[in-house]
Parts: structure tokens; C-alpha cells; sequence
RNA sequence: GGAGGGGUGGCCGAGCGGUUAAAGGCACCAGACUGUAAAUCUGGCCUCGUAUGAGUACACAGGUUCGAAUCCUGUCCCCUCCA
């Protein structure tokens, strides 16, 4: 592999982030000078379809992060105006609308994630958030049609990927989608207009939309722009990184407390520790190496780095000592510890005696009542460590210790039932 | 506009009048083995009931029949071919 000269450049390949870059040489030629003598921007678009973002967003924030660290401004930008249409890549149908509210709410969410990854201010390496509804908002229609439409063909816009798969599957795919791309590729040019920004990056789906904006970008502006793509990450065996079954593992501590997240790292197979490693963590590759070496039981230790440095990372310091600790305790000493998921029941409820079975519901640890007796009758059902035997077992103080009790279900699910 | 095919459990997919809560696969859950891996094996996987059982369920609404996912009628949706 050729050696680059810009340290951010170099680190991503390393760290494999790297898919697709439009001008390699020419990139890290200006990098490399950006590097010694002030900072090069470079931009990453989000959309604002939830309260949250998942781990898939991870490989983008990492990046950004990166960046920050090597002497560059990142750019956030967030699709307050784009969200308003939907980024029809990759979805055979449209995505229902979303009203302003729920953007203006999703936007409030996304925002405390960052703050997390990157540091924000004025200076010149500092990170800015950016919502494009600040120019998208406020376009003239004719006046936008005149300036930007003429530079795009509807036989290009025809061949992109978004398009042709919904031409082919005869699904629909309506006017306000069809100009998703064009809004994109002129935020790009935007953004190079007011922040100098030179980079956008984005994930491998982000491709044509990028190149757009590039195009665009020299065509309209004069601007000489570059992309840079990650691969879609995925797991071993071949699924995409951060849907489970139960849902997506989100970023924001509302969406899924430290411990799950914690969990979610600690639990990774075997053969994407090093993987991980590289691209969720800071860590020295040197110590990455070592680390993913590791065999048998051994290359746990690796999967607890992993779980906490990414953890501390996205919740700081004392959230991921907190889920390790609790961890710890519950794994390894058969404890109970603190960071478990509690549920609170009134001292008289308790009293008077609870069926086991509702129990385990109160504390989600079963979808339905058949559910959890199917548990029970397999065995997985544990109370304060004790095999439950039946499902009529009655519940009351008695099976209080230390004042709570413990349940799990299965090795890996517990929660704790404390007195309110 | 014309002709044909189809909509089944989280997904894929069999069934095409009774033995069908519905084969098989995937996903998921538990147990065993382990290392809170992976692979494998075992059991489970609509809801309620300890259970014999009951209630819902095969796009939707009606009907035929002792009996329907299976037959008929209407409605909605999808696909393929022709114009």
C-alpha cells in the first residue's frame, strides 16, 4: 500500500474506513498542506428521521472524529431542510412524510450525540453544526430551477441507483424524491461557498449523491470538491452492523441505557473484534494487533476494551465504568449489580404476594404471559440466582435480599425489583 | 383498456373442503457444550388457562356447507403479458 501524506488519510486506510475516494493523490496533497498550515473542512450530512442515531451511523461520527484530531474542521450537517423530502437511497418506497415538529424534535435529539464526539466552538479546527434548512428553506423556486436545475440532465438523474431501482420495480418514486439529489449536491456546493468546505463523506449508498455535489460544485461555483465513502460495515456473518432483534442500538442514552450499549460491544463475535477495534475505537493499532491475537477465552479481555472505550466514548467516562462494573458484577460474581435495568413496585403489592410470572412481565423480561412460563419451563428463569420451578410460585418480602430482588431470564437478561 | 397469476404466522414459503394453530426454511428465545464468542445439538416459538381446553388467525366484507386458508360473490392491493 502506498504511503500518504496526511495523517488522516493514512489513519483511515489503516483503520480500513476507506471504500471509495474520489482524487486520492489530490486529496491528501491538500490535506498533507491543510495539515501544516490550517485546517481543510470536510462535511458529513445526516438525516433527521429519528430521535437518535444508530451504531450504523458510528463509522461517519468516528470519522469526523478523526478529523477533529487531525487538525481539520468537521462539519455536521444536519437535513433539517432534506428531511423534509426523504432520501429515497436504498428504500423501494417512500417514507412517509414527517411533519416540522417531529424534525425540529429529532433534530434536538441527534445534536447531544455529537456533542459526545466532537468538541464545537469558533476556533478554526472546532466542529460547527449545520442544518440546511437555512438555505433550503429560503430557495426561489424559478430562480433555483434557472441556476442549479440547468445543470443537470434527467438522463444522468435516470441512471443513478436511488432512481433506477424504483423504475425497475415499477414502485413509485415522486417529483419531491426525484429532487433529493439536486438539494444534496447543492448543500455540497453550499457548504463549500460558506465554510470553504472541500470533503464530503458519507457512506458507500452516498456515492452518486456526492459526485453530484461535486459536479455541481465545479460546474456552478468553480469549486474543486472531493468524496470520500466508507463500506457498509458489516458482521461476520455477513448482517449489517447494529440492527438486533430488538431494534437498532442507538447512540442516545434515552434511546438505550449505557449498560445495553455496553452489552451490545461486549457481545461482539470473536472475528470482528479487530474490525471493531479499528474503526470504534482510539486505541493504537499496535495494541489493536495484540489485542485481536488473542485466542480462546483470552479474547475477552479484548471485547471488554472494546465495550468500554467505545462506551466511554459515547457516554463518557462514568456511564461505561458504571456498565463494566455492573458487568462485572452480575457476570462474573453472579451479583446483582447497580446499572441494571430496575423496575419499582409498591411495598404493599409485595406483601401481599405477586405471581412470578407477572413479574417477570413487569420487568420486560417476556413478551407475554405464555412466554414466560415457556421460560420457566425450560429453565431459564432465575430468582435471586434460584432455578424457578414453577410458574404458580408466589413472590412476597420474603424474597427480598438486601432489599431487592433479582431476576433473569436466560444468562444474559437480568433486571432488579426494587420496593417504592 | 384486454388476458392471466397472486395476497398464508416477524420474514420466505407449502397447503387448495375435514386428520390444519396451518409442512419446511430463516430470524428469535431457552437448555447443553463453552468464553456473556462462533459452530453444533436439544427443546420452544399467536393469546388466555396448571391442564383436558378455549379464543382469535391464512388481504377485507359477505355467502355456500354439518365443516372453509381451501368453494362462491363483492371490495382493496400486488405481479406478469398484450395494446
Amino acid at each position: 500500500m502506498t504511503s500518504l501524506k496526511s495523517d488522516f488519510l493514512q489513519i483511515l486506510t489503516e483503520r480500513e474506513f476507506i471504500h471509495q475516494v474520489t482524487d486520492l493523490e489530490g486529496l491528501d496533497a491538500k490535506m498533507a498542506t491543510a495539515e501544516k498550515e490550517g485546517a481543510l473542512s470536510a462535511y458529513i450530512g445526516f438525516d433527521c428521521t429519528g430521535t437518535s442515531l444508530h451504531v450504523g451511523s458510528l463509522v461517519q461520527i468516528m470519522m469526523l472524529r478523526w478529523l477533529q484530531k487531525c487538525g481539520h474542521k468537521p462539519i455536521v450537517l444536519l437535513g433539517g431542510g432534506t428531511t423534509r423530502i426523504g432520501d429515497p437511497s436504498g428504500k423501494d418506497e417512500s417514507r412517509r412524510l414527517l411533519t416540522d415538529d417531529d424534525i425540529a424534535q429529532n433534530m434536538q435529539g441527534i445534536r447531544t450525540i455529537f456533542d459526545q464526539f466532537l468538541t464545537f466552538g469558533e476556533g478554526p479546527t472546532d466542529a460547527a453544526l449545520v442544518n440546511n434548512a437555512e438555505w433550503l428553506d429560503k430557495l426561489e423556486y424559478i430562480d433555483f430551477l434557472r441556476e442549479i436545475g440547468t445543470h443537470f440532465t434527467i438522463n444522468r438523474m435516470l441512471t443513478f441507483d436511488s432512481v433506477k431501482l424504483r423504475l425497475d420495480r415499477e414502485q413509485p418514486l415522486t417529483f419531491l424524491e426525484f429532487n433529493y439529489m439536486i438539494l444534496q449536491a447543492y448543500d455540497f456546493m453550499e457548504l463549500g461557498k460558506r465554510y470553504d468546505c472541500r470533503l464530503q463523506m458519507g457512506g458507500s449508498d452516498q456515492w452518486g449523491n456526492i459526485v453530484n455535489g461535486m459536479e455541481l460544485g465545479r460546474r456552478a461555483a468553480g469549486l474543486s470538491l472531493f468524496g470520500l465513502t466508507t463500506p457498509l460495515i458489516t458482521t461476520a456473518d455477513g448482517k449489517k452492523m447494529g440492527k438486533t432483534a430488538d431494534g437498532a442500538v442507538w447512540l442516545n442514552e434515552d434511546s438505550l441505557p449505557a449498560y445495553n450499549y455496553w452489552q451490545f460491544w461486549r457481545n461482539t463475535q470473536d472475528a470482528d473484534v479487530g474490525k471493531f477495534l479499528r474503526l470504534f475505537t482510539e486505541l493504537p493499532l499496535d495494541e489493536i494487533c495484540r489485542l485481536d491475537a488473542l485466542e480462546g477465552s483470552e479474547i475477552n479481555e479484548a471485547k471488554i476494551i472494546l465495550a468500554n472505550e467505545a462506551t466511554k466514548m459515547c457516554r463518557g467516562e462514568t456511564a461505561a465504568a458504571d456498565a463494566y462494573a455492573t458487568a462485572k458484577e452480575t457476570f462474573e460474581r453472579g451479583g446483582a449489580g447497580s446499572d441494571l435495568p430496575t423496575v419499582e413496585i409498591p411495598e404493599a403489592q409485595l406483601a401481599e404476594g405477586l405471581n412470578i410470572v407477572d413479574l417477570f412481565l413487569d420487568a420486560s423480561l417476556g413478551a407475554s404471559k405464555g412466554d414466560v412460563r415457556r421460560l420457566i419451563k425450560q429453565g431459564g428463569a432465575k430468582i435471586n440466582d434460584q432455578k424457578v420451578e414453577s410458574a404458580e410460585l408466589v413472590v412476597g418480602k420474603k424474597d427480598l435480599a438486601d432489599g431487592q430482588i433479582k431476576l433473569s431470564a436466560g444468562k444474559k437478561r437480568h433486571a432488579i425489583i426494587k420496593i417504592s
